[in-house]
This record gives structure tokens, C-alpha cells and sequence, in this order.
RNA sequence: CGAGUUGACGAGACAAUCGCUGCCUCAUCGUGGUACUUUCGAGUAUACGGGUGAGGGGGAGGAAAGUCCGGGCUCCAAAGAGCAGGGUGCCAGAUAACGUCUGGGCGGCGUAAGCCGACGACAAGUGCAGCAGAGAGAAGACCGCCGAUGGCUGCUUUCUAUUUCGGUAGAGCGUAGCACAGGUAAGGCUGAAAGGGUGCGGUAAGAGCGCACCGGGCGACUAGUAAUAGUUUGCAGCAGGGUAAACUCCACCCGGAGCAAGACCAAAUAGGAAUUCGUACGGCGUGGCUCGCGUUGAAUUCGGGUAGGUUGCUUGAGCUAUGGAGCGAUCCAUAGCCUAGACGAAUGAUUGUCACUUUUCUUCGGAAAAGAUACAGAACCCGGCUUAUAUGUUGACUUAACAC
RNA sequence: ACGUCCGUAGCUCAGUUGGUUAGAGCGCUACCUUGACAUGGUAGAGGUCGGUGAUUCAAAUUCACUCGGACGUA
């Protein structure tokens, strides 16, 4: 059954769990986001989320592009094998615009299923 | 109708689909507690906490921001005393409090509505003012003016002495010159600033030296709670400029830290080793000092080891309505309402319709196209201030021109 | 979230009882020295003192607001 739930669970919520992340991570990316990611053994996909303040200034513009990836992420996680990933951006992602966010995701959830078949 | 001033309210709406979060109700699952039954396996009932599912209703702001003030709350001792330090600064009121607000005063800007103002004291004391300039604080004579009085020189005349009878010398009066002593702050020059202003008189020239008016000072009176005001009145020619966002003085206010405060649960701070000081006139306890109060051996090094969960957490100086008091800020009474509580951090996404602005077309009903949708995201909570902000609705008021 | 501090030349810093003109080192430019380079020497350029306003005769310095940056607190 595909559902798309987004609850704590698929969440990475400590900060061992962040480090796990970052020890041996295989890296994806585009022009304005990188995405972190390794595999799991609790049979289950977690998001973690890193938009820096220094990145992106504006609290409302963080805010916008956690929601974006989250939506993307809550969309499409039946697709993706048991990973945690974290989600990283760079500078002047605050310019871009709700959809361009989502193609360059979408994009990148393509490879990383090619990668993990 | 144009231009403007000022206050209040709002910050796109609706629908569908897919989500997040915590609340309520119901169903269900499992577990611990309590009561009852028991064949000691368990079963039933109950309330609460937890998981899952369904339904219902709620879910960012006017600034949530800057962190510039003030308060609640919590801990430090129950928050005490003095000093130091800091803040505020016309008067009165409002308030939990304020650097806020309201009303009034004074000053400035504007035709006006209205707006702006860190607006106590420099006559308590100390300090500062480069350069320029004569002089910078009980000032000063550089140019200029005068030179009455005194000095020097010349001339006229009078007197005295002397005489070679032409004069000569001295003294006095008058007068002309010099600018030597000196007088003078009206004018010039310097500067941000030069010790009341204008006029007349006056004088050697000038000067509050005298007078008139204006301005200012001190006191009285009147009005006002007061700041302050006055076509009131008396006094004295004027009394010393600027700077206190310079030290300072005066009045009033302020103990320190902050929800990463603090409390609870589990773990842990353990147990150790070495060195030094000390055994109470000491050390520690928030940060400045002294007192006071509480508590008690302390410091350094080596080695070892933790930083998870719950709570604080949203019912509050709360909101709405009505009535009353007050010019107003605000306060009082009654009734009703509950309106975000997240924590690697929710409050969203997509699509459609309408609404907004501009342009074009128009049968003046509207239609089409394009564009824009600001500033910005709660993190313990309030009251303000300040800063950012597309734009909409509406109240009151001022004013030019025109029309009546 | 709360608290503290800092912005001066391209870089690192001086300079604040308000006073004439904001200075040092490195770097930069030109010239001299060398066959050439380095070194050395001489000269020069380069500053809205983060911004706006206020106080004052006068502000890098004092005050208010604001912009940017750094650090600390579990």
C-alpha cells in the first residue's frame, strides 16, 4: 500500500543520528542543493534537513524551502530504498522559485533510485 | 473636485485533493494500578497514561523583527544598609512600570489643519574655545577719533628784569600747530562668539553719562494644583556671552542574572592519586567594594565520565459587548468567550474560480490580454518605542480655485 | 531565544580629556641601482573613518537610530 505519510519517524531527530549522516556519505546534488545519504538497517527512509542561516537569510525564506523539500520528499518516499539522507543547500537557493525546487529534487530522487537498484 | 493633515480598521476570498501539529469525542489494541470473582492459568469492571483508526473543531504578525526601554515570572537569603556605577530631566495626570501615553506650558516650522523639541541648573565650583585677532571673559588701544587737562613748538599781547635802546630772558592770558603723556569702546579689522538695541541730548572725542521707547533682570500682586502668563506694579542703568549628548550640582528612579531562568525523573558529578595553603581575623555562596546574611576546609594538576526525558508552557495587567466616571490617556461595573504552543523546530503544497492594477476593444452591460500580490515567520508572557512595508476601506479636519 | 563585543587605506593595526593636516607596516605605481631579476634607495597615489541624523563654533572621537560582522550561554 502506497501512503504518504510524513510522521517523526522519517525524520532524523538527534544529532547522532545527523553524524551518522555525515561519516560516510555518498553525495548527490545539482546547482543549488547537495543531498547526503546512507543507507540504513531499520528498514525505513529518513529526512534530515541543514538549510544554514548563512545560506539563507530570511527565516520566511528558510522556512519556504524546508516545506518544499519535505513536500517533495513526502511525495515521492515510496519510490526510494531504506536511506537516511540529509539535505544541505547553497547559497541563493532563496531566489529560486517553489517549482524550479522540486524539478531539481525530483531530479535527484531519479539517481539515487538508479543508484541503489 | 484638487492639494494636504490626522486617527481607526484590514493585510486577498472560496472550493477540491494530498499532508503536518496539538485538542475533544468515539472505536480498537496492548500494558501497569485499584476493586471484585477465581478451577490460581486468568476473567470482569473502573479511571488514567500510551499506540492505531474515524469524525469534529483550532493553528503566525502588525510589525512575530531590532533587542532600545519597562514589568510579570524564576533563582541568587527573606532582596536588606551604605558607597561606587547607571538612568531619567518643563508641569500635572494615567499606569504594574517605563525613556511610553494623555492634557497643559514654553520655543521652533507651516497660510492653516497640524507637526517637531534629551525643554532642570553655567549667578555653587572646576574646566574648555585650535587658527585668526589689539582683545576670548570683570577683555582690549592695532587702525581710527580726540587731545578738554598736562607737555613741546610758533605767533599776538600784558607785566617784570636787563640793555649796547635794535632787542633779549622769564612769567601770565589768548590762539595756532604737534600727536608726547593721556582720554575714548561710536566706527573699522578678526572670529562661531567681542560685555543690551534704536533715537535724542551730551561731550574735546566718546561712553547708560542722562532721557524716551524696546528688550532683559530682581521683587510684589493677580490668574492657575503647577509649569507659566500678565497693556498690573515697584526697584536698580543693565548685574558677567557660549558649552553640562564637559566634569559637576540638584530632584527622582534602579540589587544581580535571565525560561539556555528554574524544578523533577533516570544516569552521572563517583571512587581515586599528587602538590600547595589553611584550620576561622579564612574560603565559598554571581558579576564592583564594605557591612549584613547563609554555608563550609580550599585551590591546582593527573586520570575517568555524562550531557536524554518530563515540566516551566500558555487563563492572561486576556478578548468582546453594554452601561457609567473623566477634556483625554485610562479606570469602574455587569454579561459572555477561551483565541498557536512547535522543539533538527508544525501552521503547508498543487489546481481551479473570483477579487486587485494596467493596457486594448466596446453595443458602455462588459470582454480579452498582461502584470502585480509588500515587509516579513511565534520559541516564557505582556506594555511601549524604533525600524521595514505592495496596497485597500473609512472617520474627522485644513485650504487654493470654481459654482451656488 | 538571550547576552557581549567590533567596524579607520587593498590587508594588518595606531589615533578618542572633541581642535588646524587622520598616521605606521606590508602591498600598489613610477624612477634609480642591475646585463636581467631579487634586495636596496627616492618619490607618489590610495580614506564619504560602515550609514543617517542630532549636540557643538568645530565630531573618526559625544549621543540616538540603523546596517554589517564576530563571539559566548545547553
Amino acid at each position: 500500500m502506497v501512503t504518504n505519510q510524513f510522521t517523526r519517524e522519517s525524520r532524523l531527530l538527534t544529532p547522532s543520528q545527523f553524524q551518522n549522516v555525515f561519516k560516510k556519505p555518498i553525495r548527490f546534488g545539482s546547482s543549488h542543493i547537495t543531498i547526503l545519504v546512507t543507507s540504513n538497517t531499520d528498514n525505513n527512509k529518513r529526512l534530515g534537513l541543514a538549510i544554514a542561516k548563512k545560506r539563507v537569510k530570511l527565516a520566511v525564506q528558510r522556512n519556504r524551502i524546508k516545506r518544499q523539500i519535505r513536500e517533495s520528499f513526502r511525495l515521492n518516499q515510496h519510490q526510494l530504498p531504506n536511506i537516511d539522507l540529509v539535505v544541505m543547500v547553497k547559497s541563493g537557493t532563496d531566489t529560486l522559485e517553489n517549482h524550479q525546487i522540486r524539478q531539481q529534487l525530483e531530479k535527484i530522487w531519479r539517481k539515487i533510485i538508479q543508484r541503489h537498484k
